[in-house]
DNA sequence: CCCTTATCATTGCGTCTGCAACCATTGTTT
DNA sequence: AAACAATGGTTGCAGACGCAATGATAAGGG
């Protein structure tokens, strides 16, 4: 309490609380993920892209900004994923440059298997807490973050979205 | 929309919400800390917890599990900042095992000569499109979230707390 | 049409991270 | 008090990431 009140500033207070929760759910997730199906946390969010992208396919470029990855970060992912069997690489057939990240069916069949286990992970580490009014309210801040700190997302968006907040 | 439209799972469309934010948000802040003081977030998040604690130091086991890092990644995270001369290692009078890290005077100068800034940046990127009541929900929220993740936090906590929803 | 500029992906390199193994110290059991 | 288990920290190792440089293709301007 001498100079730098600014320690105590509510902004950084809020700032904290999110980045705490944020580790400590990835933390949760990742290792569950981990001991159930050997999978890191961002190669799952890689997948579960795909899986909700048409035609299970994004071009590397977006799938990296979907993830918030490096293009190079992404393109190793990708090798990983490659080798698994679960991703392949497909020319695009419009743009000799771009190169498609495309789930396999061996990819989508991995996919389905991990998804109801992880949604009962999900349930337990992340909304069970919560009931149905915090939950609106929550989703209804996060767009709001999302759209500001990361606008192009909208476009190919997490997904179905203009679920209005209602 | 097949089998597996467990895809459009709210509690998964709020989990890829939180986490797209949070990818996006410590993109921002990184990007900025980075370019104008040369510091990781991470690192800086350290430094805060020091500041924050009393006497401006913390065993290095707890403070590994204040922001989330393994014992090691957190020992090597201090060896960089000891050579950098913001942190020393000091041995704990009353148990041999333990060390300190404490932030040195020249750490506290830069701490609080870095968080005028950063807030600035907190404001841009985070807080400033959410209203008053946005951010009272959003506080509620995560700290019942944080709670649950990572119920030792609470103990030397994020700190003052206690400042009820209200 | 050619030349310049921008975009997409990949690779070399350095850095940061976690896991497991390790040593020192502390606490506990008998 | 001796043996055993638990805790705190450091280090070898390998994995994953980002940045910068590179090569290929596409788009625009004169």
């Amino acid at each position: 309490m001498d100079r730098s009140d600014a320690l105590d500033d509510p902004r950084l207070t809020l700032a904290g609380l999110f980045f705490e929760t944020h580790d400590g759910l990835t933390a949760h997730l990742s290792r569950r993920l981990e001991a159930d199906f050997g999978m890191s946390h961002q190669t799952f969010e890689v997948l579960l892209r795909l899986a909700r992208s048409p035609d299970q396919r994004l071009r590397l470029s977006d799938l990296a900004a979907q993830v918030t990855m490096s293009a190079s970060g992404l393109s190793r992912a990708v090798d990983r994923l490659e080798l698994e069997g679960t991703v392949a690489r497909v020319a695009c057939p419009t743009d000799r440059r771009s190169v498609y990240a495309a789930l396999t069916d061996e990819g989508r069949a991995r996919v389905d298997a991990l998804l109801p286990t992880h949604l009962e992970h999900l349930e337990e580490e992340f909304t069970g807490p919560l009931d149905a009014a915090d939950r609106a309210d929550l989703e209804r801040i996060l767009r709001r973050l999302r759209d500001h700190v990361n606008p192009e997302a909208v476009r190919a968006s997490t997904f179905a979205d203009d679920a209005v907040p209602r």
